[in-house]
DNA sequence: TAACCGTGGTG
DNA sequence: TCACCAAGGTT
């Protein structure tokens, strides 16, 4: 197929690096970037697309062995397009929110549907598609495309936020002012906009994180408005919710299990939630095949769609 | 817009 | 132990 294409090394010449619009990045980027990250040798648009729908909200330790063996059975958007959903779905075994699978043949189906070769790079094509939003569509034009966008993601927002507004958490910053930021500091050639965003991704992921963030180590720590201000707590977190073994979040993701492994009926799936009652039961079925996740079968039993 | 959508790691 | 968090998106 076309995966091995685009691959090669990101480039780590001095020249690319000597200057940058924030002080001090591109120099520590260069010597303490995640530059092994997989995905990061790839320029094939769904590639590059596959890993970010997995790391939606999803560590990079727990996606790392998925994506790879996502492309050795799906190299190509053509190949996810013909696959099965029930085969989609168990493929995503582990990743968790579900829907995000589906979605993703969604949006191959689509693209091959409407004629399309290969995933475009183009962000206001991206975004149109299934489970693809504002921050996926900037990463894929920026990271496989070397398009010259901005890209705002948790890490990113959160550099920003403290860096430039002082705040300690990016929910205290507007997405809007993140995403203007990151335009107003986005080198204008698309190459250097690449390492650029990546640059400040691992800065968030590394050292300025959401909880004891590094400072001593960080390179734009002199000029950090959030640092010189003393670093302010940032304002209190969302309230306490249920345990989430009570939660339908959890029971979904037993049902969805359980079904990876084959047909069930309604009563066995009763039985594997831990509290077991027909009429949540039945509600989340409801939910999921509305979600278009479940399929119902012969007999009352359900199965994973295209299992059928 | 706030709530919902899985799962596992962590301090 | 547990609250928080993780390369967000959708409704």
């Amino acid at each position: 197929m076309t995966r091995g294409k685009g691959v090669r090394r990101p480039p780590q010449t001095r020249a690319a690096h000597a200057s940058g619009t924030v002080p001090g990045l591109m120099d520590w980027y260069r010597d303490s970037g995640r530059h092994s990250l997989p995905w990061r040798f790839s320029r094939d648009p769904y590639v590059v697309l596959v890993s970010e729908v997995m790391l939606q909200q999803t560590q990079v330790s727990r996606v790392i062995p998925a994506y790879g063996a996502w492309l050795v059975r799906w190299p190509h958007v053509f190949c996810l397009a013909a696959a099965s959903q029930g085969d989609v779905i168990r493929q995503w075994s582990g990743l968790g929110y579900n829907r995000r699978a589906l979605n993703l043949q969604r949006a191959a189906s689509a693209l091959v549907a409407a004629g399309a070769e290969s995933v475009p790079v183009d962000p206001a094509i991206l975004i149109t598609l299934p489970g693809i939003g504002r921050y996926t569509a900037a990463a894929v034009a920026s990271f496989a495309g070397e398009m010259p966008v901005p890209v705002v993601d948790t890490n990113i927002g959160r550099v920003l936020a403290r860096r430039y507004l002082g705040l300690g958490s990016v929910r205290d910053a507007s997405p809007s002012r993140l995403w203007q930021l990151a335009a107003e500091l986005l080198p204008a050639a698309g190459p250097a906009a690449r390492e650029h965003n990546l640059a400040l991704m691992d800065l968030g992921a590394t050292l300025c994180r959401s909880a004891a963030p590094s400072c001593g180590s960080c390179p734009v720590a002199s000029s950090c408005s959030w640092l010189l201000a003393g670093r302010p707590v940032p304002t209190a977190g969302t309230s306490v919710g249920p345990r989430f073994e009570t939660t339908d979040r959890f029971a979904r993701g037993r049902i969805i299990d359980a079904l990876r492994r084959g047909p069930h009926s309604f009563d066995s799936l009763v039985a594997l939630l831990p509290s077991p009652h027909s009429a949540q039961t039945g509600r989340l079925l409801s939910g999921l095949e509305q979600d278009g996740l479940v399929v119902r079968a012969v007999r009352g039993f359900w199965t994973l769609p295209g299992d059928d």
